[in-house]
DNA sequence: AAACGATCCAACCGCCTGAGG
DNA sequence: CCCTCAGGCGGTTGGATCGTT
């Protein structure tokens, strides 16, 4: 038997709260305080569940709460934690001053995942194919007519063609037969060459086109080259689950569009792919680079091995290139040489460090970094920073500065 | 102007945790 | 140790909004 609910809730109001109520809950915590929630709606003459007067408090009344639109450096913060911090967003909002929680998780959802999410997406098929693929991502992702419907308050001055991914159920299957649709279009053109972006894909492993009607975050769009360096090796994998690490063989890191925002950004991944003989974690890197092109390779070698006992000074080597376009020209060719290794604090827990170096051929911006880490394993944001590896469960290694950002963590339990 | 439908946000819901008896 | 309760959290959704046709 479930739990008797906080109250009762039989002839109590529902739904949006009048200024009248929001004025008699104001005056009530401000003579009597926050707190006792339960005798609250009593006391105060509302017709309301407490829970429901503490959320139109935390959310809405409070004195200390920012209004307006969420500004450029709060977002950024917002997905600079989110890497951190996952879905926490009470904690996420305790480093936002005047944000709520549910605030942010709804400028989550509606707003920055599916910038995010289009930068990295996954293929849902275990096929595969050899053929090079070149498609117009642009049109996958909604650069069609619009047939109707609002556009995005936030989007509506900005890029109109972002991909609808991790919506709500409800919306998710509501677009998920329009998707379908649109990936078999893909499916079918995948062999012509489209304006706007020119997207050349070319890999042993390129996935064909398909569509999840259940409309789980779904590949639309997909572009891989393989480092001609690594002919060998296989393709970047995108480990978020152990099932992916299970699936490694067909899961390829899939990059999208990416939009205006996003474009300054220069993504590395680092994480964990399989073991050795001897227990040690081989760990997999690719690069994301902006402007809609990329390229990626991943890299595991001798030297690739992370170890947990004796091979913590070991560490993992890379040296990954990356060609950055935009539109039809290439514009820049990067190297990031990177390292990591890890180290054991006196509880035992598990810190990563981190270095990398980008140059870009294109700028005298060449950069290098090396790892931070705070002692909660926090960002500091201009720095790397070292995750915590507690109870084999996750590892997040991030570091977020001008134009870079890695991430580097393990999956579940009993991975390792 | 009306209809459509995508989008967004306030509010709700269920679950979890910790305190206290 | 068990139970109840309050508070807190993250996921979900109802319905208002508003751009497009």
């Amino acid at each position: 038997m479930g739990r008797a609910p906080c109250c009762e809730k039989v002839g109590l109001k529902r739904g949006r709260w009048t200024a009248e109520e929001d004025e008699r809950l104001m005056k009530y915590i401000q003579h009597n305080g926050e707190g006792s929630w339960r005798s609250l709606p009593k006391n105060a003459g509302l017709l309301r569940c407490g829970k429901s007067c503490r959320l139109r408090w935390l959310n809405y009344l409070r004195k200390d709460l920012k209004r307006g639109n969420i500004s450029a450096d709060e977002e950024n913060l917002i997905i600079k934690l989110h890497n951190t911090l996952g879905n926490r967003w009470s904690l996420i909002a305790g480093h936002l001053p005047g944000r709520t929680d549910n605030e942010i998780k709804n400028y989550w959802n509606s707003h920055l995942s599916r910038r995010i999410e289009s930068f990295i997406r996954r293929p849902s098929s275990s096929n595969s194919q050899s053929l090079p693929i070149i498609m117009d991502i642009a049109k996958l992702n909604g650069d069609q007519k619009q047939k109707g419907g609002r556009t995005s308050r936030a989007t509506s001055t900005k890029k109109k063609n972002k991909p609808n991914i991790l919506k709500s159920t409800r919306d998710r299957k509501a677009s998920a037969e329009k998707e379908n649709a649109l990936a078999y279009m893909a499916n079918q053109e995948k062999n012509m060459v489209m304006s706007n972006n020119n997207l050349v894909m070319s890999s042993s492993i390129i996935p064909p086109m398909q569509q999840n009607i259940e409309g789980e975050e779904e590949m639309t769009s997909a572009i891989m080259n393989m480092d001609p360096l690594s002919s060998e090796r296989e393709s970047v994998v995108l480990c978020r689950s152990e099932e992916d690490r299970e699936r490694k063989e067909e899961v390829i890191l899939v990059l999208g569009p990416i939009d205006e925002a996003a474009a300054a950004d220069m993504m590395i991944m680092s994480f964990p792919s399989s073991n050795d003989a001897n227990g040690n974690i081989i760990f997999e890197n690719g690069v994301t680079s902006s402007n809609g092109l990329l390229s990626c390779t991943d890299y595991t070698d001798e030297n690739g091995f992370m170890g947990f006992n004796d091979e913590r000074e070991s560490g993992v080597n890379t040296n990954i290139k990356t060609t950055t376009t935009s539109g039809d020209d290439q514009v820049s060719l990067s190297t990031c040489n990177g390292g990591s290794s890890s180290s054991q604090n006196e509880n035992g827990e598990w810190y990563f460090t981190n270095s990398t170096t980008i140059t870009s051929s294109s700028s005298s911006n060449n950069m290098t970094h090396s790892s931070l880490e705070d002692e909660l394993g926090v960002c500091d944001w201009d720095n790397w920073v070292g995750g915590i590896l507690e109870s084999n469960n996750l590892l997040w290694e991030e570091f977020v500065g001008d134009d870079m950002m890695l991430n580097c963590w393990l999956g579940g339990e009993n991975q390792w």
